[in-house]
DNA sequence: ACAGCGATTGACT
DNA sequence: GTCAATCGCTGTA
């Protein structure tokens, strides 16, 4: 039996938190059956000292939960197309959240590959729209307690064994390009296109 | 009220 | 490699 991640998983730095999230699996229950993943590669954004974080200014209605309870999901959408996942965590500090941008398919594959109307397992979720597509997760997850044992959570898989962890700087934003706050399973192939280098 | 753009993706040259 | 799609958030007026 797989239980949720605790609470207190995500009472810690966020930085901790997106690297000990890589090799977890990302559970969701949809319609009575089970998809799942294991995280192969994350994001760190913090809040007002982070420029390219959502909550780097004052908390609006989009970005609220950031600003909450940590080991709840944010979800946000974007480019007119796509949900992102993310799982508040923070320690001490007033907002923060570990974007979770692509995922090995373990379980539930071909529902997977039914919402993604593609066949390539590679190409199932790697990256973080393919992700919540793939995943069946929209807007209406949003806010979801993710140590509960529900619809969606993350849990460790057994066996665990701790990845090797490869680091760069984050995708697709336009500030605070230097912080080395994205984080991978090197040598895995379930990473965002492109962006294998380590 | 409105212009600009985004924690992206897939199609196409 | 390049680029359009698409709409809600954000800043400015």
């Amino acid at each position: 039996m797989l239980q949720p991640l605790p609470r207190s998983f995500y009472n810690r730095d966020t930085v901790s938190v997106a690297k000990d999230l890589l090799g977890r699996v990302l559970v969701r229950r949809i319609r009575g059956r089970n998809l799942g993943g294991i995280v192969t590669e994350v994001e760190a954004y913090k809040g007002a000292e982070d420029s390219a974080s959502h909550a780097y200014r004052a908390s609006t209605k989009r970005n609220e939960v950031m600003f909450g309870e940590v080991g709840i999901s944010y979800i946000y959408f974007t480019y007119g197309n796509h949900y992102c996942l993310n799982v508040v965590a923070k320690h001490d500090s007033p907002a923060g959240a570990v974007l979770i941008r692509a995922a090995e398919p373990i379980r539930g594959v071909s529902l997977m590959k039914k919402n993604r109307a593609r066949d390539n397992l590679f190409e199932l979720s790697n990256g973080p729209g393919n992700l919540t597509k793939a995943f069946g997760i929209s807007s209406e997850q949003n806010g979801i307690d993710l140590t509960r044992k529900g619809d969606l959570y993350l849990s460790t898989p057994t066996p665990f064994r701790k990845p090797q962890i490869s680091t760069s700087t984050r995708i697709g934003i336009s500030s605070a390009k230097n912080k080395l706050w994205r984080f991978f399973i090197s040598q895995s192939k379930f990473i965002s296109r492109t962006q294998r280098v380590g």
